[in-house]
DNA sequence: GTTGTGACATCGC
DNA sequence: CGCGATGCCACAA
């Protein structure tokens, strides 16, 4: 199959925010994380998705709805990926009023704040 | 139908 | 530990 049915990628767009919106205020998920909850769609093998599944994730975070906390989704190096550069920073400040501390780079330390699957449910 | 770009992850230096 | 380069899929123009 050349690519994903349009259908299974909704779902999955669907699935991704779900598990966002369940990430606990003070606590932030990387989208590897996000990935690997949300499961690997059917038709699809394991290893890609393991180096699509984050990108998938990105482009669903694309049309996030209001009420899902994109903010908490940061990529590996635990930063907060925007398409504008310093459009965050209201979101930020509001991600520190929940517990989460920036380091000097705007980073996050994901050994303290970086979401358990299992503390998800 | 083709081209360019992107809300990433991983490996190498 | 930080920065640069690469890979791959989906979407918009």
């Amino acid at each position: 199959m050349r690519y994903l049915n349009p259908a299974i990628r909704e779902q999955f767009n669907q699935q991704v925010w779900e598990i966002v919106r369940r990430v606990p205020a003070g606590c932030v998920i990387t989208y590897g994380q996000v990935a690997s909850l949300a499961g690997v769609p059917p038709g699809v093998g394991v290893e890609e998705y393991r180096a699509w599944g984050a990108r998938w994730v990105g482009s669903a975070m694309a049309a996030c709805p209001e009420d899902v906390p994109w903010q908490r989704v940061v990529n590996s190096q635990g930063k907060i990926s925007l398409r504008e550069p310093g459009g965050g920073e209201t979101q930020r400040q509001r991600l520190e009023a929940e517990g989460v501390v920036f380091d000097s780079n705007d980073r996050i330390d994901l050994k303290r704040f970086g979401c358990q699957a299992g503390d998800l449910r």
